[in-house]
DNA sequence: CTGAAAGCGCTTACAG
DNA sequence: CTGAAAGCGCTTACAG
């Protein structure tokens, strides 16, 4: 391979002139400049990545750190990752994937060894074990949700509360009194998935304020067990009018325990989920719902974490929490209660 | 962050003997080994991974490129990726996921700048635009999945001749004359997805040798499209009482279908998919199918590559070209015909 | 068993 | 506008 070196020689400079010239990062005469690229061209000269990154201090790639849990549903992971790695190519940086189980190792490992200019972290709990071994990096970072203490990184979320808030609130308005809402499973909680009680915890409030009765429970995240909790609540609590379903495994479910049942939706029963529009047109899910938009997030945290990488000025502003305003999606499985 | 240096200086020994302590490389006193070992501890020592890359070329780092597609059924790419970068990290290799439209561009870029050692190319297209970039390129590659041309690589794939032999003859044993096999649309085939051809062509011969009447279609990959498509098949073709689903789309609405036309499975139909055991778990699917083993073509593929890039002798061993051999996972979804 | 030195391939002040 | 040189932080022959 090419190196700086063989470019100079060919095109009769030093290498400290190749490289300006191929990096205009000062006055270059045309002339040499343009037999400088033509050199660089006719022997494919592409420069060593680990040879500029020890040069620079830039590695030009960003960590991403997803953790993956047996209990858990799977699919929607995917479109966090390829939201990451797409803003982060347009933006010219490379993902390095980690999917290692001790995710506070793993963010030392490759932080301390200089692999990643920044990380972002995925599925972050209330309480991550992976927050402070960040704060104590030598590089910046950026999580998707919410933990506990944001102090040290760019946290961008859904606005999970005021999701709670218009669920209720679109199903009040249209009539019903009488509600369930079906949340992750509670060892979701445990984890530290804080997402599943702060939608609840809002959900809840709403519903008393406006006296709107919401059966709250706490779900499944597997098959057969979700479809038969599905079908005990739709038994126990007849008079309901309105399922809520933040628990993707139950909104999948769904729509064969309606069809076995006889169920119509919206007719018999007004149905809102909370996802992406990916996954309900993987699981063909007709059902409006709060768009979690997991393409807008990983986005953010991706443009957040570069302006702070570049800049030098942006890497001492303050650390930012932004959350994005749920929005409900329609599909028509709304209607006034039976 | 402290180097080498800092190391050797607070062991009082110079940076090579502290490089050779650290690593084991050649005899050490005892009493010096420690002396490092505890500077290092102290200074929490990690190696910059650029440098080190530039001294010993080689990165410790396996390139992983993922092709998406729009009109893809995307939840099965996931548990590849899993495989790759959990057997990797297992190996002591990190993974740069590329998730670039232009795969060969992408694979050029991280393999000309030698950000990794090795390269597993996912979701590979008969006449994949990256082979020649691969084979043009300083660093080895696998693929997951049978190109037309395997020279200059190492090949992983499911058997899918023999799949679509086992199925036919699965059914054909029990006593089915008719079947129907869905399998992907046909513009994967046109985009060069081998596997649809092989697995449809190896049925519809062993078929005609049996003496089975096989409806061979291509299907649909998106709701509403695949259910429609489902409902057409079964009304068209009322005597056939198998059906066969090489298309997970397909196979994830079969069952809101069935259970829409009253269609009991085994007694009225017998169904065998082919899908991986987690793709069967994430949508429920109650049906026997052909294992398509993502996790051990992920794992097989990341352990040849890495055996080739760490020794020289394995370097130029002649490449492979390596077939799963597909095992019926038995759900109990088939049965002698009605 | 240990050290001084060269070299990996870049970038970037320093000097002209 | 251009070049010679230093330096990034490692590893590894070479020498003793």
């Amino acid at each position: 391979m090419a190196t700086i070196g063989d470019v100079a020689r060919a095109a009769g400079v030093s290498r400290s002139t190749a490289s300006y010239a191929l990096s205009g990062k000062r006055a270059i005469s045309e002339e040499v400049r343009q037999r400088v690229a033509e050199a660089a061209r006719a022997l494919a000269y592409t420069p060593n990545a680990g040879a500029r990154a020890l040069a620079t201090s830039q590695t030009m790639v960003l960590g991403l750190l997803a953790q993956f849990y047996e209990d858990e549903f799977a699919p929607a992971m995917m479109q966090y990752i390829r939201a990451v790695s797409d803003t982060a190519r347009t933006l010219g940086y490379d993902i390095l994937l980690v999917t290692e189980a001790d995710g506070a190792r793993a963010l030392r490992r490759i932080t301390d060894s200089r692999m990643v200019d920044g990380v972002v972290l995925l599925n972050i709990a209330e309480h991550d074990e992976r927050l402070p071994v960040l704060r104590a990096a030598p590089r910046p970072g950026a999580s998707v949700g919410l933990p506990a203490d944001c102090s040290g990184l760019d946290v961008f979320d859904l606005d999970f509360e005021e999701a709670g808030r218009v669920m209720v609130d679109h199903l009040h308005r249209l009539g019903h009194r009488e509600l369930i809402l079906i949340s992750q499973p509670e060892h979701v909680v445990h984890r530290g998935g804080a997402y599943v009680w702060r939608l609840r915890d809002a959900a809840v409030q709403r519903a008393r304020e406006r006296g709107v009765t919401l059966h709250a429970v706490y779900g499944e995240s597997r098959q057969p067990a979700v479809g038969r909790l599905l079908n005990t609540l739709l038994d126990t609590y007849p008079s309901a009018t309105g399922l809520l379903l933040n628990n993707e495994a139950a909104a999948a479910a769904l729509p064969s325990v309606a069809r076995a049942r006889g169920l119509r939706v919206p007719e018999d029963l007004s149905v809102i989920g909370r996802y992406s529009d990916d996954f309900a047109a993987t699981f063909s899910l007709p059902y409006s719902f709060i768009e979690s938009a997991p393409d807008r997030l990983g986005s953010m945290a991706v443009r957040h974490l570069v302006r702070r990488v570049e800049s030098t000025t942006a890497r001492d502003e303050p650390y930012v929490v932004r959350f994005i305003s749920p929005e409900l999606v329609s599909r028509g499985s709304t209607a006034v209660p039976r």
